[in-house]
DNA sequence: GTCTATATTGGGATAGAC
DNA sequence: GTCTATCCCAATATAGAC
C-alpha cells in the first residue's frame, strides 16, 4: 500500500492515510466509509466532520496520490541533462516508484475513465510546461547535433517511454497469469528488464 | 461502447449486451442492475431469472469482452510470417481494435486488480502457447539468420509492443488533458503515430 | 472534537400473480 | 417467461449527548 503519512498525529491525516489505502485498493465505488474509519481507528462520524462527504474525501485522496505518482515518474524529465542519460536514469528509478505505488496506475486510469472531471488541471499544464522546457528542448538540440534521429517527435517519445514503463505494472495480474509466474518472479523479471528497456529506446532514437 | 450483439433477439442476449455496456462504463461496483434492466428494455427480475446474481452476470460479461479484446490484439501474433511484417500489421490494426473497444483496457485492468481470481485461465495459457509457437519461434529463427539482434528476448518484446500499443489509449484522459487537445485530435494523433511506432520497434530490434 | 444512535435512501434479490 | 410489488440489508449521512 501507499504510505502517505508515516505517523499521522492528528485525525485528519489518519483519515487521509486510511482513505488512500482503501480507495486505491477498491476504487471509489468499492470503498466503504466504515472500512476507512476502522482502518483509521476512528468512527464514521469523524470522517464526515473532517471531510463533509465521501466524494470530498475521495477528491482529497485523488489529488494527493496523483501528484505523488507524477512526481515519482515525471521529475527526472525536468532535469537538464543529455537525453540518453535521462532515459537510463528514468528506467533505473521507475521500478522503485512503481513498486512503492503498486496499485496507483490502474487506480488513476480507472477513476479518470469513470469521471474525467477529476483531473487537476493546473498541475498538469504547469508540469508539462516544465518537461517541455527541459526534456523536449534537449531532444531538439540533440537532433541538431546529430545525436538523435531527425524523425523523432518529443511528445511521442515521452509517451512511448511512459508506456513501456508503466503498462507492465498495470497489467501485472494479466502478465503473471499469462506466463504462469508469481508476484516475486514478476518483480524479478521487471528488475532484470530495466537496462534492456533503456537500450531498447536509445537504440530506436539514436541517429 | 462495445457492440457485442448487433440485434439481440432473445432477452438473454439483450441483457448481456446492456450489461456489457454498463459494466464496462462503470465497473462492477458502479453498475446498477436497474440501469442494466432499463437499457435492455426489461425489468430487474428477469436479470436474476437468467443470470441468478449480479456477480454471475458480471462474470459472463467479463469472460466475453476479455476474449474479444484478446482476439483483437493477439491474433496477429499467431500468424506465421516475418517478424517485421507482424509488427507492422499489428500497429496498423491495433488502433481500430482499441477505438472499437475504447474503454475495455482500463475496465479489464481495473477489474483484474480488484479481483485477480476472475482470470480465465484456460484461455490465457492456450493462447500464449500459440503465440509461443509462432511469433516467439519466428523471433528465434530470425535471430539465427542475423535479422534480429541476439539480445532480444521474445517475451519482453511482446510485452513492449503491447505496452506501446495499449497504454496511450488507457491513459487517454490524462494525455488529452496534458496536451490540451480533445478526443478527435487525440485519435488523429494516434492515427498518425501508427507507422512511427512500427519503425520505433523495428529500429530497436534489427541486427 | 469525538462518540453512539439513528434517519434515510439505495440497491440486490425474491415472492407470487399472470 | 415476464411482470409488479416488496423484502431487507448495506451504506451515506446526520442528530445530539458528552
Amino acid at each position: 500500500m501507499v504510505n502517505l503519512n508515516k505517523h499521522p498525529e492528528n485525525p485528519e491525516e489518519a483519515i487521509l492515510k486510511a482513505a488512500s489505502e482503501i480507495f486505491i485498493e477498491k476504487g471509489f465505488d468499492g470503498a466503504r466509509m466504515q472500512e476507512i474509519a476502522d482502518k483509521a481507528g476512528l468512527n464514521k462520524a469523524l470522517l464526515h466532520y473532517y471531510y463533509r462527504s465521501k466524494d470530498k474525501l475521495f477528491r482529497a485522496v485523488f489529488n494527493k496520490v496523483f501528484q505523488r505518482l507524477m512526481d515519482g515518474l515525471v521529475s527526472v524529465f525536468e532535469e537538464n541533462m543529455p537525453v540518453f542519460d535521462t532515459i537510463r536514469i528514468f528506467f533505473k528509478e521507475h521500478q522503485e516508484v512503481l513498486i512503492t505505488y503498486r496499485h496507483l496506475p490502474v487506480f488513476i486510469l480507472n477513476e479518470l475513465q469513470r469521471d474525467p472531471n477529476i483531473v487537476v488541471d493546473m498541475f498538469n499544464t504547469s508540469r508539462l510546461k516544465k518537461v517541455r522546457n527541459t526534456f523536449f528542448h534537449r531532444i531538439e538540440k540533440e537532433k541538431q547535433e546529430g545525436i538523435i534521429r531527425q524523425s523523432i517527435q518529443p511528445m511521442e517519445l515521452f509517451i512511448n517511454i511512459l508506456s513501456l514503463s508503466v503498462f507492465p505494472y498495470a497489467a501485472k495480474p494479466l502478465i503473471t497469469s499469462f506466463i504462469g509466474i508469481d508476484e516475486s518472479a514478476f518483480f524479478d523479471m521487471m528488475e532484470a528488464r530495466k537496462d534492456g528497456l533503456a537500450d531498447f529506446v536509445i537504440q530506436s532514437i539514436k541517429a
